[in-house]
DNA sequence: TATGAATGAGCATTCATTCAT
DNA sequence: GATGAATGAATGCTCATTCAT
């Protein structure tokens, strides 16, 4: 008997050729943004383009799937700092993760500002993320460590702007570091000079 | 006295065609980001796209245009901010304009954030613009008010995070005020958790 | 009283205009061809566009009157030929005189061999050139000196080669003398090896 | 056997559609020129715009594919007829053939005569019938039939004359035949009045 | 009348997506 | 299912011609 998941299991070639669909994608898009071409991702999965569009009927649902597998990596990554004792290293090394994970990613910064132009999109990772970090920052806001005036979706707003920050020309190499640690030390309780507009 | 700049003097005319033009251009980019078309352009300037080649040849000439114009203006604001005494208010004040300017600017960001894919490319303004921020800066730091491992260049990728971040959903509106005002706190000498890295 | 010609005649300083962008137009379809742009015309003769085409209606004008004159050129020098005894002589001196001029004008050769796809046209230069090209055949015809089956029609044909060929690389420069030299011995008198087709 | 050449065999269809686009483009700029559009060329062709340029990358690079094969036919046809006892029989027929392919193909001469105006391309198939040319030509001076100061390069003034040629008007059809007809006789040894220029 | 700015149809080329093999 | 050839709407740019200054 089949697991009772909505999507019929793939044959296991078939699943071989997603994921090498995938890992394309993820390099071609991270490198090149997302007006890379749908042919490119093909030839550099080896596959020809009728598969791509196989498992991913449009170029805008093969960025979905990349982003949503973004998110997943990173919420499952910070689910696990649930378990770290001190709220504010747990916060932090969410972020320092997410923003590895973001910063020399052309495309997804660019899909994430892209957002408020495309019809909303669940996607379960993201969800559980925001569950997450808001965990998290509710753990550092009670240990009086974060300001309390900070809200969740700022973070969006953080990892979006040091993902695409990070694309820009700068004398200290991988200096997306030094713009995460400057908003991290802005989000500290002591940091806050005064209360957050909106 | 006027200045002997090199170009010659448009005819009146030209020059009014120049600013609906460049007027029409900011308006479209900044709502549909680089991506959007030069027959837009010139419709929502009501010309023809010939009058837009024939004030700028091709299309990049008009978004660096475009940039150029956006860092004069933040350039010259900045600079009168020289007279202001205390050096924290000057500075911020200036980060506040410039992030002013650029949020909701769709293609000011992806034109920064591009920025290290292109042939690098002077502007007058952008150059100013560093060497202000940079005097703003140091007063700031002499005065023990910003951490003193913080770079001009800091700042570019700030502004640029601000800008990308701005596009995206967020329950308050106009949230990048939020963002801007973290990482002005992060910028504060007393919030320096750290060294800088790189 | 004014010459009873059609034509108004043109104030001193518009007649002074029409040469200057006829020679500026001889010079620049001569160098780059009929693809030459109205504006590089205007450009060359120092004056508006506006200005070439209140002589020339259009760039079809502009060029028909190029090569009107060049036939009127060519028709004087070759009617003066008809004084010069030896017919032969007469004919050749015509045809490298011809030569001479064609060779190295791109636009001229492009502009005979469209002559097919255009409504013929009177050209008054035409007209005449080919009734005096046609009496100096005769009459080295009549002394034995060209072959009988030689027509008028054929020494276009033969300019229009000379002057396309003219454009091609060869190693020897100015190799069109090669060409119309070969081509003048075919049509002496001894050389016809057989009739010609038609 | 199959020969080893480079290029991957294409598919049965895609094969079918090069040659489809071949004939059409062939057809249209020998109808028009090289100014013809590409989207004729799809439309004679009968399939897309994107069929013609999955082919050929580029317009130049159709054309040059047009001319290449051009050359090659006549190549393989002229080498065939170093097999022909007489040799000015054997090149006179190369010339009548050559002329026949070449008359009535408006942008054949279009292209040699811009020649000297693109970067030289090496095409295989004019390398090979240039050697073959000139071995046809060494052969009739060696007969005492040619004009021992013929060039092959002079060859290819004539023949792109000829086509240049056959595009004008004259009240004989076909009269690029007479064109011909008369430089083949200026070739012949007894023709020669003088000595070839250069 | 001269000027050159404005116009916009026209054209080469690209690329997401479809579909015959 | 996989392939990659075919499709054609979309887009940046050109240039003959017009017309306001």
């Amino acid at each position: 008997m089949v697991p009772a998941t909505a999507e019929k299991p793939l044959r296991a070639d078939a699943r071989r050729n997603r994921e090498k669909v995938l890992a394309a994608a993820r390099a071609v898009f991270a490198e090149q943004g997302v007006d890379a071409q749908m042919d490119d991702v093909a030839k550099r999965a080896d596959v020809g383009v009728g598969t791509v569009y196989r498992h991913f009927p449009t170029k805008d649902a093969l960025l979905n799937a990349l982003s949503d597998e973004l998110f997943a990596v990173v919420a499952v990554y910070t689910r696990n700092l649930l378990t770290v004792d001190d709220p504010w290293e747990a916060f932090t090394r969410a972020m320092w993760f997410a923003a590895e994970k973001t910063s020399g990613d052309r495309a997804f910064s660019e899909i994430m500002s892209a957002s408020s132009r495309m019809p909303p999109r669940t996607c379960p990772g993201k969800e559980d993320l925001d569950v997450t970090v808001a965990e998290l920052m509710d753990r550092c806001k009670a240990a009086g460590k974060m300001r309390p005036d900070a809200m969740v979706d700022d973070i969006g707003l953080m990892m979006c702007g040091v993902g695409s920050a990070s694309q820009m020309e700068h004398p200290v190499p991988e200096a997306w570091r030094r713009h995460l640690a400057i908003m991290l030390d802005g989000l500290r309780a002591e940091a806050a000079s005064s209360h957050l507009h909106g």
